[in-house]
RNA sequence: UGGGGCGUGGCCAAGCGGUAAGGCACCGGAUUUUGAUUCCGGCAUUCGCAGGUUCGAUCCCUGCCGCCCCAGCCA
């Protein structure tokens, strides 16, 4: 195993802040994570906290963790520790830097007072239907507001009254003053204040009126000192107006620099899009193990680090890009390969009763809870004289290349016996029920003493010693590459993404601890449920499947 | 057909004037009591297209073509 740190491949942003700090025009690196507090965080948004925190790290600066609260409307205090929940289980620390852009609302009405007055600023009172018609289109320029020339003491007077509560939601708007027929679209005098009786989750009833994130995002980054504000591309086009807050009012200017924002197949990434996969019941929640958000990733048994070594793995560029959930899905295996426990259970029985060896009879053989880490430990297996074994792993017909069981043919029980296929027992139906099988007793631990050969290597329980378990096998949510290219997204979903089946492991496997995950020999990772599992009644989450090449084949 | 971006192998992605990193996928082969893992080896005469500058261009210039984003009192 080797333990050589991953090479870490420049990008884009890295480059540009070296450069910075070469040449002095920055002397240290503070980075920010502002997530919205309306929803759980995503493998998309993991992408983008692992860059910010990862540069701070690498730079030697720091990275803060601020909610952009600015609507009351869609947020809550559940989302706030949910996430806070979220960047620390991946392993990130913003230390003292916990903030909230409500923490600036103070601030930012002064601001806006002192954009009033120098003339930068103005309160609109058409409705909003007036005020999209007046903005114009993509190519044809907006016209100015009727009340865009208000006296500074007219603006000054409305927006108090309008702090103050006189007036009802949606009769004014405080608006920046720039340019009607620019052709950037967010600089046709956006909107800056919009009154909005509502409660908030942090300042109360304090405010009837609420920044617009266009007018808060840039300055709670100039107030945190933040020297390199990262986001998604979709607000490189805000940047101009960012830019012109900062220097209308004199403030410390961050640099914004945009990349693209992660799209992984088959799976949906917008949280309205998640949201009502939630409750249209269409899952079982956020925390549902098929959901891409790291809370349900989490349940299902993905390891953070596998998480962090995804979002490094994927690169961070600027042009639209998508990438296969098997790159997600290497990962995990990546990990869990290294640190799972081997245990042994079969989803899908076949009876095999060892015709030589004695019926009452119970061995307890040494098992090895991982073959390539022998300081890991053993563990007892039993085995008897009924076993049950994968149905897969059996065929009354098979191809030359099939290693595994057939009439006639031989196979190595994994951590047991090498037996053969003497005799098949079928039911009134003419299915197969039951394998006669004679084992070799001498190939305990070593192969058979004429030298020949076996390939082939099955997994099995003692059926009198095998529990049943309930086991959930997860598959992709959405059948489509990309599911916003159906007519609706929500018929791309997979029938078969949720299965509820049973499985028979080793006695070991019940005092399993949810949370921790084992592979299951040739079949692939299991989770304990964190939510359904009882004590000595775990519940298992397929994490992922093992590679499978001889799948390829058929 | 306004503005802002992006185009390097199947998918990501370095490189930023000196002759195409790396990862994943894929294909061989070795080891293996997991058809897993691990290990070796292979995998772009070419960087959206066409011109130009240069001794030399993926990197500079020009013109095309293609794709993404923007008309919330959402973020």
């Amino acid at each position: 195993m080797s333990t050589a740190p991953a090479p870490i491949t420049s990008n884009f942003i890295r480059t540009i802040i070296s450069e910075d700090l070469e040449t002095g025009r920055r002397d240290q690196v503070i980075t920010r994570f502002p997530p919205e507090p309306n929803g759980y965080l995503h493998i998309g948004h993991a992408k983008s906290f692992s860059l910010n925190f990862g540069l701070a790290e690498d730079f030697g600066g720091r990275c803060h963790l601020r909610f952009d609260d600015t609507n009351p409307i869609k947020e809550e205090d559940e989302y706030v520790e949910a996430i806070k929940d979220d960047v620390r289980w991946l392993g990130f620390d913003w230390g003292e830097h916990l903030h909230f852009a409500s923490d600036y609302f103070d601030q930012l009405y002064l601001w806006a007072v002192q954009l009033i007055n120098a003339g930068k600023a103005y309160v609109d009172s058409q409705s909003a239907e007036q005020m999209r018609e007046n903005r114009g289109t993509l190519t044809a320029a907006g016209v100015d507001s009727p009340f865009r020339n208000r006296t500074v003491e007219e603006n000054l007077e409305l927006f108090k009254q309008m702090k103050n509560g006189d007036f009802p939601d949606g009769t004014h708007i405080l608006r920046a003053k720039i340019d009607m027929s620019s052709p950037n679209m967010n600089l046709r005098d956006p909107a800056m204040y919009r009154i909005l009786h509502a409660h908030h989750h942090r300042t109360g009833d304090k405010w009837c009126l609420y920044p617009m994130y266009d007018f808060a995002h840039g300055q709670g980054d100039s107030i945190e000192g933040v020297t390199y504000s990262i986001c998604t591309l979709e607000f490189e086009d805000h940047r101009p107006l960012y830019d012109w807050f900062i220097k209308e009012l004199g403030i410390f200017a961050p640099q914004q620099i945009e990349f693209a924002r992660l799209n992984l197949s088959y799976t949906v990434m917008s949280k309205r899009k998640l949201l009502q996969l939630v409750n249209d019941k269409r899952v079982s929640g956020w925390d549902d193990p098929r959901m891409p958000t790291l809370v349900g990733m989490r349940r299902r048994g993905y390891p953070p680090e596998a998480i962090r070594t995804f979002c490094e793995r994927i690169g961070v560029g600027k042009g639209a890009s998508w990438i296969d959930l098997s790159v997600l899905e290497e990962c995990v295996r990546e990990q869990l390969n290294k640190s799972a426990f081997r245990r042994q259970a079969v989803l899908n029985p076949l009876k095999v009763s060892i015709t030589n060896y004695p019926v009452d009879k119970t061995a307890e053989l040494d098992a090895p809870n991982h073959p390539q880490q022998p300081d890991l430990g053993i563990r007892k297996l039993p085995f008897s004289h009924e076993l049950y074994i994968d149905r897969d792993d059996f065929m009354e017909d098979p191809p030359k290349k099939f290693f595994r069981l057939g009439p006639g043919r031989e196979v190595r029980l994994r951590n047991a016996y090498i037996i053969k296929c003497e005799e098949v027992i079928r039911d009134e139906n003419g299915e197969v029920v039951e394998l006669r099988c004679s084992a070799d007793l001498d190939t305990l631990g070593k192969n058979p003493a004429d030298g020949h050969k076996v390939k082939g290597i099955i997994h099995w329980v003692s059926a009198q010693h095998a529990e049943k378990v309930e086991v959930r096998l997860y598959d992709r949510l959405f059948n489509q590459e990309n599911p916003d290219k159906a007519k609706n997204y929500l018929d791309a979903i997979n029938p078969d993404s949720f299965i509820t089946s049973t499985a028979l492991i080793e006695p070991e496997l019940l005092k399993a601890e949810p949370g921790t995950t084992f592979q299951f020999e040739r079949v692939g990772y299991f989770t304990v449920d964190t939510k359904d599992s009882k004590p000595g009644k775990p519940v298992f989450n397929r994490t992922v499947t093992l590679r499978d090449t001889w799948a390829k084949f058929k």
